[in-house]
DNA sequence: GTCAGTGCAAAGCTTTTGCAGCGCG
DNA sequence: CGCGCTGCAAAAGCTTTGCACTGAC
């Protein structure tokens, strides 16, 4: 399954391996305590490439046998989001959620207006171009989104 | 392409003044028929500036005295995002509206984590560097969003 | 032993849908 | 005068919240 997290060769140790343990040690670090729940999602979402909703997530869960409430999938995101561990996505329908690298490194999403397929991207200048803004706006910027529609190329054939 | 979607100069005749004519047009020519609520909803639409949730234009018309159901709203901005002449963006809560210029003439938003205050602005670099991704991506790109978040000079106040 | 974490069920919201009646063309 | 438009109310999601219980430290 890994093809585009970003475009970075594979490793010894993935980003998202770091994500996930980072993750965890910064809330244990904040006085949460551990939990079957929030570590399963934790490290679910450390397995995956790009955004999920709640519902996949809760799902995703199940199909490996762990049951898990899915108000503690929304309070899981919740939290991570809250210590920006997390990046929360608003497309159309339910919100998308995806790790949020250390590295910095990260990407934006296209969406298939056809088939509803969410992909991946990343492009050098849409980020020169953004990171410029930071400056010309009288913002404390923090996080942006790009989001783009069309039609992918297997809808059109 | 002019440059603002809302700074701008005033003139006799604004873009906007013709989005809501052109949305009434393209609607009547498209075999739909005219309606009060359709109609308070475009004349609304084509009075703002930046985007709006349906609940904003529902209380908007409310407060001039034209109370409209809200399903009508609802079912007024599916029928014009359809059409490609409102442009429906997906922050954290509930969506919201804008009319879609035919100039081609468009803004991105930037929102205050803090307050939820939502502002538009435009910029050219930005916006070629979308416009390069066209040719980069196998989709047929029909439109993007982007949106930016921090905190407003007011909340760092 | 305490108190955060969890699961379930109920509540809250936004958005959609069903339906009967109204009114544009 | 037919059929699309409208309003109301009910239904349908997604997400949050209340509460009692469990389990981590």
């Amino acid at each position: 399954m890994p093809e585009s997290g970003s475009r970075g060769p594979p490793r010894a140790t993935t980003p998202l391996d770091d994500w996930a343990r980072g993750a965890a040690a910064t809330l244990s670090g904040t006085g949460y305590r551990g939990g079957r729940a929030r570590r399963s999602v934790i490290e679910f979402l450390g397995r995956q490439d790009c955004c999920l909703s709640a519902t996949e997530i809760f799902d995703g869960l199940r199909d490996e046998g762990k049951t898990i409430g899915l108000a503690s999938v929304y309070r899981t995101l919740e939290q991570l989001s809250r210590l920006r561990l997390v990046q929360r996505l608003d497309f159309g329908d339910a919100a998308r959620y995806e790790p949020l690298l250390a590295t910095g490194d990260h990407h934006h999403h296209v969406i298939c207006d056809d088939c509803g397929k969410v992909e991946p991207f990343s492009d050098r200048p849409l980020e020169r171009a953004l990171g410029r803004l930071g400056s010309q706006l009288d913002y404390a910027l923090e996080g942006h989104d790009v989001v783009l529609r069309g039609s992918c190329s297997d809808c059109r054939a």
